[in-house]
RNA sequence: GGGCGAUUAGCUCAGCGGUAGAGCGCCUGCCUUACAAGCAGGAUGUCCCUGGUUCGAACCCUGGAUCGCCCA
């Protein structure tokens, strides 16, 4: 970038402007007057429509990857756009605290210093905690800033801030008072690394290669006639089997009816257990008995459940076997496998060992699998919340764009199961439940009763009260599940409980949603159950969904595979308006993901590049502009008089209100790809390739011209300042530094007055001409059949020669006659001749190079220096490619169920086309035997 | 097992009833006074397969194949 500091400097340095876009500087610069001026922070007051969005948090110790990239770059580009339609837009930033992330990284930290982290206590440590986010907290914050994001920073908030956190506790002591909070003795996830339960989100199968194990149960006999003497059983994990209760058969299965009831010894532990009849039993699959381990398997425990069965722990939190697992107690789970099995083969119990391919439970943040554990917990009842949110669905409330999610989502309410809220972990939100202590001798027990408090003080009282004066209070160690934070958080961050807040009163519920589909489960459905219950209304009226950035290789970006791509570092190379170009022109389809190409060892990315090279497309533009203006701007240029406007110019206006009409759909409807495309296009080849080469000509008017010519030039001035400002006002929800820059550079506006506060340009339905806009496609067409001419007869560019274009078509040549200053000018025609055929043949021009569009015949009358060989082969493709046509079109017009039941302009269009071709093949034909 | 998506030019993807499109890449000319990060011109396709509906299918419907994802 120049080291312009104001917007004069910029017009006068017109000529002396680089030829290069350098982004770096402007971008840097914009985003400090953006922060300085206050430019997005709105004022609860202020009069406007609301428009309302709260990020989405990302985790306050990460970093920026694609995914963040990709989603600021949608949100932003709706956000700036509404904000340009004159609505009062609030933008939220904020982060969440990401408890089990940050508590694995600073545990590890612990651990590698050799700390304990119970050793350390609970203040000390979170305390570290504090200080890591302290120290890393502020990157993410400053890298979404990188990226040009026009949220109001003032409001940013953190889930563990303290108004947050109030309204966390508010929430939790709600739910308890209204019975959908409870505890409970469930099998929960156990992740072993963490130490923690997590809940069923969090929860990744995976496919592994392990093996099924076969093995023997022997029947303690009451009779000694049955031949049957043991019962086999196959399991994927041996070592539950020391938490067997019983062995489950189906009832109807013949070869086991008559034992049902019978005991059989477990072997080492010589428990004796039932064998009981359950109809979820598969008779074909394996021996069709299956063990059961009701407090280790999920469908064990439902088994265990139906028969009221004990329910035997052998594993302690830390995977470790406990005393319940007699001998192996002590092992750890895998050790323990392996022994369990060496016992039982030395036992002779072990009768086949098969590979078997199955699906494991792994923990999502730890990578370790999923121990099914039985513990007390707490938990959210969903059901009346999700039965909410599937009514307020059929209300359209959300509405999901694209709205297939809507299934996905209503699928996940249908099916809802209670949520496990608490984590065994200490960077969070305490859970607010006090344990009176005192009842149960200062213990902590399972029956231990509690109470539920807004504070430690009122807790208090309310033990007090319940239990006497002796009572004692414990809060309980655990923390919230990060996304119970979340899911309060589009009112939360507005100043919930808090309901007179202005914040909240103006700008909930929200507008608009914008996340990724990977997390609709765990984020957007927990924010609409919660709304529900605390607001009464759904948190957000349209939740638009997008997909994943992928890598070259179509995987999905993650820390864990390394395959991630640094915005940064293509924000260094191509600036953060081509980065954000590339994603939201790539994403044109409905919630489908995107892949980002990206060469590893460069660093490069062909697809920001090409969206670089469009930034450096508008800068030459608009340094082309100020070339022509000297000095002058839209104002001092004057209101253009429609009268003198050329068809240049009413083109160029017309595909200006399509353009700005479109867009606005487009951006209203999250067709946020379309729209920058449909600009793109416009901006490229609409305005650059055709308009701004249009106008060159009559630009090079000066004092020696007549006043016409004069005239000519000044609208064309006008238009061009016209077309460029409001072009670069549309472009900038998608480009935000640049186009600020080039529209201060163009306009002269100071900095107090900002391109992000614009209004978006008022769209002209009268500058609408579709006849126009269909004559320059013919006129363009006709242009590029002479050139292509020209290239074929290796003309060199500064050569000119006579152009004749012969038509039938009245309509066409009346055109052609219009814009012959235009045509003459891109084609370097030295002179132009429109004629109808009649004409042409009373006047025959001597040899000529020729070619066809439509119904046009372009003519180039040159003498030596033709390329026979090139032309002769350009004809006989023109030929081939007629006669293909032909072909086609007299086969439809030869059908009479087409002449009859195809509406009538199809037909006629077709008939049009059928008598072009056959012109151009006669054309072409005769063209070559004159060559001959 | 249930569901969802994808399959179109060498690559990445639009198009969703009326004779196939873009960007990148490729070929040929051009340093034409805004831009070589550019300009002009050009080549390139059994629109996965299969039936069917229709005057007409890349597009709608059957069935299938392959790849990917979600839920059990």
């Amino acid at each position: 970038m120049t080291e312009l500091s104001d917007s004069s400097g910029f017009l006068n340095a017109a000529d002396g402007l680089p030829k290069t876009y350098d982004p770096a500087g402007t971008e840097k610069r914009w985003q400090r007057v953006w922060e300085d001026s206050g430019a997005f922070h709105p004022d609860p007051k202020a009069l406007g429509e609301s428009f309302s969005v709260v990020i989405p948090p990302p985790n306050v110790t990460g970093s920026l990857h694609m995914g963040h990239a990709f989603n600021t770059s949608l949100i932003d580009t709706i956000v700036r756009f509404q904000r340009m339609l004159g609505k009062n837009v609030l933008c939220l930033p904020g982060t969440d605290h990401a408890s089990i992330a940050v508590q694995t990284i600073l545990e590890k930290q612990l651990k590698d210093e050799g700390i304990d982290r119970y050793e350390l206590g609970r203040e000390a440590f979170l305390e570290r905690a504090w200080a890591w986010k302290a120290e890393s907290g502020g990157r993410i914050v400053d890298q979404l800033r990188r990226l040009g994001y026009s949220v109001d920073w003032r409001r940013q908030r953190f889930t563990l801030d303290e108004s947050l956190s109030k309204a966390v506790s508010e929430a939790f002591v709600r739910l308890h008072e209204q019975g959908l909070i409870y505890r409970g003795e469930y099998l929960v996830n156990w992740c072993p690394a963490s130490c923690s339960a997590v809940s069923d989100l969090e929860v990744d199968m995976k496919e592994v290669d392990g093996y099924l194990w076969h093995f023997r149960y022997p029947l303690l006999k009451t009779n000694t006639v049955d031949p049957i003497t043991y019962l086999e059983v196959a399991t994927t994990r041996p070592e539950t089997m020391l938490g067997d209760v019983a062995v489950a058969v189906n009832p109807s299965d013949q070869r086991y009816k008559h034992l049902i009831g019978q005991k059989l010894i477990l072997p080492f532990l010589e428990r004796h257990i039932p064998v009981i009849a359950d109809e979820h039993v598969d008779q074909d699959f394996g021996t069709g008995c299956v063990k059961v381990t009701p407090a280790h398997d999920p469908n064990d425990f439902a088994i265990g459940q139906r028969h009221h069965l004990p329910q035997i722990t052998v594993m302690n939190r830390n995977g470790v076997m406990n005393e319940n697992a007699g001998p192996f107690a002590g092992l750890d789970r895998f050790v323990a496998r392996e022994a369990v099995i060496a016992a039982l083969e030395k036992e002779d119990l072990l009768t086949k060992v098969e590979p078997y391919r199955h699906t494991v439970p792994f923990s999502d943040r730890g990578k370790v699998p999923i121990e099914p554990l039985l513990s007390t917990q707490w938990f959210v009842r969903m059901e009346s919340m999700a039965s909410r949110c599937r009514s307020s669905l059929v209300k359209g409330q959300p509405r999901f764009v694209p709205d297939r999610w809507e299934k996905v989502y209503s699928d996940w309410l249908t099916d809802i199961r209670d949520w496990c809220i608490s984590r065994q972990l200490w960077w969070g939100h305490r859970i607010p439940a006090w344990f009176v202590v005192s009842e149960t001798n200062g213990e902590l027990t399972d029956t231990t009763p509690y109470v539920v408090a807004r504070s430690e003080e009122e807790a208090f009282a309310q033990a007090l009260e319940r239990f006497g004066e002796s009572a004692q209070i414990q809060q309980d160690e655990d923390v919230l599940d990060t996304w119970f934070s979340s899911g309060l958080w589009p009112f939360s961050t507005l100043g919930w409980p808090d309901e007179t807040c202005a914040d909240l009163t103006r700008w909930y519920p929200t507008s608009t949603l914008v996340t990724g589909f990977d997390i609709i489960f765990f984020w957007v459905a927990r924010m609409t159950m919660m709304a529900g219950v605390f607001t009464g209304s759904m948190p957000f009226s349209d939740v638009y969904i997008h997909g994943l950035v992928r890598d070259e290789q179509n995987r999905k970006m993650s820390k864990s595979a390394g395959n991630g791509i640094n915005p940064l570092l293509l924000i260094d190379r191509y600036g953060t308006d081509a980065l954000r170009f590339a994603l939201v022109r790539e994403v044109a389809g409905a919630g489908q993901d995107i892949r980002l190409d990206y060469d590893r060892k460069k660093q490069t990315s062909a697809t920001v590049e090409a969206s670089r090279n469009f930034a450096n497309k508008l800068w030459n533009a608009t340094r082309f502009a100020l070339m022509n203006l000297n000095n002058e701007t839209s104002e001092s240029l004057g209101k253009i008089d429609s009268s003198a406007l050329q068809l240049a110019d009413r083109w160029i206006l017309s595909r200006l209100a399509r353009v700005n009409r479109d867009t606005s759909t487009r951006f209203s409807d999250y067709s946020l790809g379309e729209g920058a495309k449909g600009l793109y296009e416009f901006a490229w080849h609409d305005f650059c390739d055709w308009y701004l080469e249009l106008i060159k000509y009559r630009l090079q008017a000066d004092e020696a011209s007549n006043n016409q010519s004069l005239l000519d030039k000044q609208t064309a001035r006008q238009v061009l300042v016209k077309v460029l400002t409001e072009l670069l006002v549309m472009l900038h929800p998608l480009m935000p530094h640049l186009t600020e820059e080039l529209w201060h550079g163009l306009t002269g506006t100071s900095e107090d007055t900002l391109l992000a506060l614009q209004s978006w340009p008022h769209f002209h339905e009268d500058h609408l001409n579709n006849q126009l806009e269909e004559s320059f496609s013919e006129f363009f067409e006709a242009i590029r059949v002479v050139r292509n001419l020209r290239a074929l007869a290796g003309l060199k560019a500064s050569q000119r020669v006579p152009v004749r274009f012969v038509t039938a078509n009245k309509q066409l040549a009346a055109a052609l006659e219009l814009m012959k200053g235009d045509i003459k000018a891109l084609t370097r025609a030295a002179n132009l001749e429109v004629l109808d055929p009649l004409a042409a043949e009373a006047n025959p021009a001597a040899k000529a190079l020729a070619g066809v569009t439509g119904d046009l015949q372009v003519l180039i009358p040159v003498e030596g220096l033709v390329d026979i060989v090139a032309l002769r082969s350009r004809l006989e493709k023109d030929v081939v490619k007629a006669e293909k046509d032909i072909s086609s079109l007299s086969g439809r017009l030869a059908n009479q169920s087409f002449l009859d039941k195809a509406p009538l302009e199809v037909v006629s269009e077709c008939k049009l086309n059928l008598a072009e071709a056959q012109a151009q093949a006669d054309l072409a034909r005769k063209r070559l035997l004159e060559l001959s």
